[in-house]
DNA sequence: TGTACATCAGTGAACGCGCGTTCACTGATGTAC
DNA sequence: TGTACATCAGTGAACGCGCGTTCACTGATGTAC
């Protein structure tokens, strides 16, 4: 969950390497840990990081805000490829809410700091900020929606709502992963139980009032 | 929401009124709004806003950091009254999941200062500080867990583990009401919605699970 | 009632610090001819 | 190949600012006698 997309810095043709965009989100994420979040780093702090003088960071982002957003972008891919990579490979529905909330703490666990700036952010920052982590939310439960829409529509009804099923497991999933970042992991075990029925009974509930809308 | 508890400043006996813990909170809650949380005041802003000199903040808080989970304790203590009391004016279940619901986001349109530090604190700011914003939300699920199991007692096999519908319930609205306070408030209607299906499609996965529970 | 004293909430000035941002600069690199 | 020039990523120094925290203080209030 570490690689970085290609550098596209480059105008006319090639200058010198130098510090590079990447550089510098590469320098916060390495500042960033389960008990700092991004709205608390300071531009002096990244630059330092990553070995240049303040001002160049300039040459890069416009503000910390700018380095925030760009983060968040990039959490954003990374996590939504992961857990896409796990629901591929559980292709029954129990076994697919079972193993992506697995796959999702397990990510909690790793130290992911890409995963812990999505876990984070979601209230404080800028506006611009909120609504990047937003947009990568946004993201997730369309895919979570249509995987559900596919997963269920063999049976008869399929579900009620499959977007606010989607949004609902997306909030809590993540809701439930910002405490869990705080817990010891002896907890991991009980939490995985816990959200796998929660995220259950989200998904039985949908199922339940598609029926009954169908029958009358 | 917003009485305070009585002061507890005198020691001895009485001496001259001053500034209280009171105003200090008071202070701190003029300087919140939808878009400013607990965690990025300083000391000398509150005190500023309280009209004192920044080091007479130390008489009352050791930091601002003890002003934050003062502040956390207050609103939580009063959101639970007012939802508490919400509950109690409809007694049937399906009239509680609505009017639970539609208190709450009124409250939060309501520019109810205290809800804003409870929905925005829960990822930001010290430890001491996240311990405080859960240690309310569970008093949240505990109160709401017993309402549950006492209204649903009544159908024959009840809810499948209520606390985790509990949890559930309470971590969801509260991410949902977060974003909810940076979205214009012609989408209350939509909103109310949402979470109302939502709490409804939890509930009900829980009654299925629980008479599966039993049949077997 | 009057007086001497203790208490302590609130003060004003000062400290050192890290911050974001600016400025004019330098010097390596690529380009034109 | 050689030379003059343009570009621009990165620099070092400096700025003014708001911050948290400290210090010795003052003066109103309550208490003891």
């Amino acid at each position: 969950m570490t690689d970085a997309p290609p550098p596209d810095t480059e105008v006319g043709h090639a200058r010198k390497a130098g510090i590079s965009r990447d550089d510098l989100l590469a320098a916060a994420l390495r500042l960033i840990g389960p008990h700092r979040s991004v709205s608390t780093l300071s531009l002096r702090e990244v630059a330092r990081e990553a070995g240049i003088a303040p001002n160049s960071f300039y040459r890069q982002f416009r503000d910390m805000d700018e380095l925030a957003v760009a983060l968040i972008d990039l959490a954003g891919r990374s996590l939504r490829r992961i857990v896409g990579a796990a629901r591929h490979r559980a292709e029954t529905q129990r076994g697919i809410v079972r193993s992506s909330v697995e796959t999702f703490m397990e990510q909690v666990r790793a130290d992911d700091k890409l995963l812990h700036v999505l876990l984070r952010e979601g209230t404080a920052g800028s506006d611009a900020f909120k609504q990047a982590v937003d947009r990568e939310l946004s993201f997730f439960e369309d895919e979570l929606r249509s995987d559900l829409v596919r997963l269920t529509s063999a049976e008869g009804a399929g579900l009620h709502r499959p977007d606010l099923v989607a949004k609902a497991i997306t909030r809590l999933v993540f809701a439930m992963g910002a405490t869990a970042m705080d817990l010891p992991p002896e907890r991991d075990r009980e939490l995985i139980e816990q959200l796998s029925t929660m995220v259950a009974m989200i998904i039985s509930g949908a199922r339940t009032m598609a029926q009954k809308r169908t029958r009358r």
